[in-house]
RNA sequence: GGGGUUGUAGCUCAGUCGGUUAGAGUGUCGGCCUGUCACGCCGAAGGUCGCGGGUUCGAGCCCCGUCAGCCCCGCCA
């Protein structure tokens, strides 16, 4: 098809913005086809730009024929700049923004023609199906021309524009920090990028920039911001990817409270650009609480369901599993949530079965639970279950007279992690959860370290630059796990949003605290001389916090996935299905970096056939069925037949070759 | 590393107990249509049932393996 120059033309209006008071204008507009509807001599088009949607028309029978021509010829996703006069509509259409009106085409030009879309470019319209999320990812270009997507960049884009104004407005100053920086022991999988100057070493990517936003302080900024691209190498969710996004900010001569402070006036302006409202000051909730309350250190508030100890009214029950925990001085506890109504009354016995295996995938023996239907109570100990223990265990329900008791039994971590996640579901499927809320929430006061069986000895629970807190000082020495650090995470909605921490800013404690993590003199040095150097020129008492900016934009967006709020995002198993990245590269490539990849074992097969098998080959044909890779390349197998000998040089075996182990 | 789930027309899906020529909606293409806007009506084209083995007289369906998407556990200072 011949296709048409922009030539002079320029745009005169959005194609969301005209109005009935446009009427009578001429106007020159771009866009792309959504739809063009050809009812025979009466042509409409409707024409989508990033702004919105206008419906333009051509009357066969008024306008010019080489128009005509060209208007027929136009498909879906036509690339168009459209000349006309705005009209108000003979039929308007109440669900269009620009329903009122529509604009009598005078001249079109062709800039582009379209192949068809191999997903819908449009959002799908009520009880359609979306197309799946690889082919989605596949073709993200047209993925993201879909209205929904554009919508949802747009805001992530207004959000970090804010940021941005925000912390100017406050006195912070913008950096960029390394990219290519130094891999540090601690924490996540370290992205690594290999040194062709310095064969054999390794930049990593940064996990976060803490320790340069350290150093800025010392160095006087006082007041530090970077939004940031982050990078951890390790397995994905639906609200993490390898690279993500943070708006990381650090300051001088600030307690905790101060660092809550500033970070709740930037929530305040951020809920208000999707009209929601947040009252500070935030709630704060101590770490042990909210695992206490809620069996999670990022609860969701906005159900205000509990988790309980119920231990004690099992101390003299029969029911042995229970009473063994009232009898294990705390190691082991009975915990449950309480859900009173007629819809937790009236959960089936198959429910109550798919609830056990969410029970059992997290790690628990089983779902133990007392329920007061429409028959009265059923149970999974009913034969244990006393008129006494019947009463108290009812009283949980707060006077309801129908409702479900889910238990948990052992240690806490344990019970958390069940009770935690049944909560969720649990308060969801009764409806607790009021989805038009926008719950903040501090957590504080988290674990400084904590015991890592991998390891063999104590890893920090935050970073460790953490400070610890200062009434627990003396704990680092003597029982570091009870130790408490100056810590403290901004969560919404039962999302982790936020992290930060008061930092350690004298060598001394932070030399302690590397002892506290079993890191050695050595050691220290080698990773981290340059921070303790620096905290022993001067540094300022300092601390901040990193914002996850993609789960906040996918909050802010109503959505339940990062992927939706990024533009070009990879897949759960760390893939990018557009660009097919990651591939392999040239070996010149590898052999300027000195980088040698472990190749998958070429292993060559043959088949020998034989009519009888005599004795003595028996055994070197065994050894060639479990010949491994490696002593393929050099065994030779010795047969003997008929008094000759013949050698089977198994590296000079032709024939197909097989990837193995 | 582990568990769950999905894979059939361009797209979204159905496909019974293993049995004739694998269907629907939508999209695409062609024809008709002057008020559509999820346009309507008529017609047509469109299939490596993810891939590889196996069982069977016969496999979209059963078995084994494998690849890919999604969700979760581990992991993520």
């Amino acid at each position: 098809m011949q296709l048409d120059l922009l030539g002079d033309f320029t745009r005169s209006h959005r194609n969301g913005e005209l109005r009935l008071s446009h009427a009578g204008e001429t106007v020159r507009l771009l866009g792309w086809c959504k739809r063009a509807r050809n009812l025979g001599s009466l042509i409409f088009i409707d024409l989508r730009d990033r702004w919105g949607v206008v419906q333009l028309v051509a009357d066969e029978t008024q306008v010019a024929p080489e128009l005509l021509t060209k208007l027929k010829a136009v498909r879906s996703e036509f690339v168009l700049a459209a000349e006309g006069v705005v009209a108000e509509r003979e039929a308007k259409n109440p669900n269009m923004a620009t329903g009122d009106v529509e604009v009598r085409l005078s001249a079109l030009r062709i800039l582009n023609t379209a192949q068809t879309p191999p997903i819908p470019v449009d959002d799908v319209p009520e009880g359609g199906a979306d197309a799946s999320e690889d082919l989605r990812l596949k073709y993200r270009f047209l993925d993201l021309r879909r209205p929904s997507l554009q919508r949802n960049l747009i805001l992530r884009s207004e959000a970090a524009n804010l940021v941005r104004n925000y912390f100017r407005k406050h006195d912070f100053i913008e950096f960029e920090t390394p990219i290519l920086t130094k891999s540090t022991p601690e924490g996540a999988r370290d992205y690594l990028v290999p040194s062709r100057v310095h064969p054999g070493e390794f930049f990593a990517l940064p996990q976060s920039p803490q320790l340069f936003k350290q150093l800025l302080q010392v160095s006087g900024f006082e007041r530090y911001i970077q939004i940031c691209r982050c990078f951890r190498d390790e397995d994905l969710r639906a609200d993490r990817q390898p690279e993500f996004t943070q708006v990381d900010i650090e300051m001088s001569f600030v307690r905790q409270e101060d660092v809550q402070a500033i970070l709740e006036g930037l929530m305040v302006e951020l809920a208000a650009l999707v009209g929601k409202p947040a009252p500070t000051p935030f709630p704060r909730l101590a770490y042990q609480d909210a695992m206490e309350w809620y069996g999670s250190d990022k609860p969701d508030t906005r159900t205000p369901v509990r988790l309980q100890d119920l231990t004690e009214l099992f101390a003299v029950s029969d029911f042995n599993l229970f009473r063994a925990a009232a009898e294990s001085h705390g190691q082991r506890r009975v915990r449950a949530l309480a859900f009173a109504g007629e819809a937790a009354g009236a959960m089936s016995r198959k429910q109550l079965d798919e609830l056990q295996e969410v029970a059992k995938q997290l790690g628990a023996g089983g779902l133990p639970y007392a329920k007061w239907g429409k028959d009265g109570l059923s149970s999974s100990f009913k034969k244990f279950i006393t008129p006494e223990l019947e009463a108290a265990l009812k009283a949980k329900l707060d006077g309801a007279a129908e409702g479900l008791v889910v238990f948990a039994v052992g240690t806490d971590d344990a019970t958390s992690k069940v009770l935690g996640e049944l909560r969720l579901r649990l308060s969801r499927q009764f409806g607790l959860i009021d989805e038009s809320r926008f719950d903040f929430l501090w957590v504080v006061d988290f674990p400084l370290l904590e015991w890592s069986e991998e390891a063999g000895r104590f890893v920090a629970c935050h970073h460790p630059f953490t400070s610890p807190h200062p009434e627990d000082l003396d704990l680092l020495d003597t029982d570091p796990g009870k130790c408490r650090a100056v810590a403290y995470d901004l969560v919404l909605n039962g999302y982790e949003v936020g992290g930060g921490s008061i930092r350690i800013h004298d060598a001394l404690t932070q030399s302690r605290m590397f002892r506290a993590l079993g890191i050695g003199e050595a050691e220290a040095r080698e990773k981290f001389g340059f921070l303790l150097d620096a905290l022993s020129y001067g540094a300022p008492p300092m601390g901040g916090l990193a914002l996850g900016l993609d789960r906040l934009a996918m909050l802010l967006c109503g959505e339940t996935s990062i992927r939706e709020v990024i533009a070009f995002p990879k897949t759960a198993q760390a893939r990018c299905l557009m660009t097919d990245a990651p591939s392999p590269v040239d070996p010149r490539q590898l052999r300027e970096l000195k980088i040698q990849t472990a190749q998958p074992a070429q292993y060559r097969a043959g088949v020998m056939f034989f009519e009888t098998v005599p004795i003595e080959a028996q055994a070197p044909l065994q050894a060639l069925r479990h010949m491994t890779a490696t002593a393929a390349q050099k065994q030779t197998s010795t047969l003997t037949m008929d008094g000759e000998v013949l050698r089977v040089e198994t590296s000079n075996l032709g024939g197909p070759s097989f990837d193995f182990e």
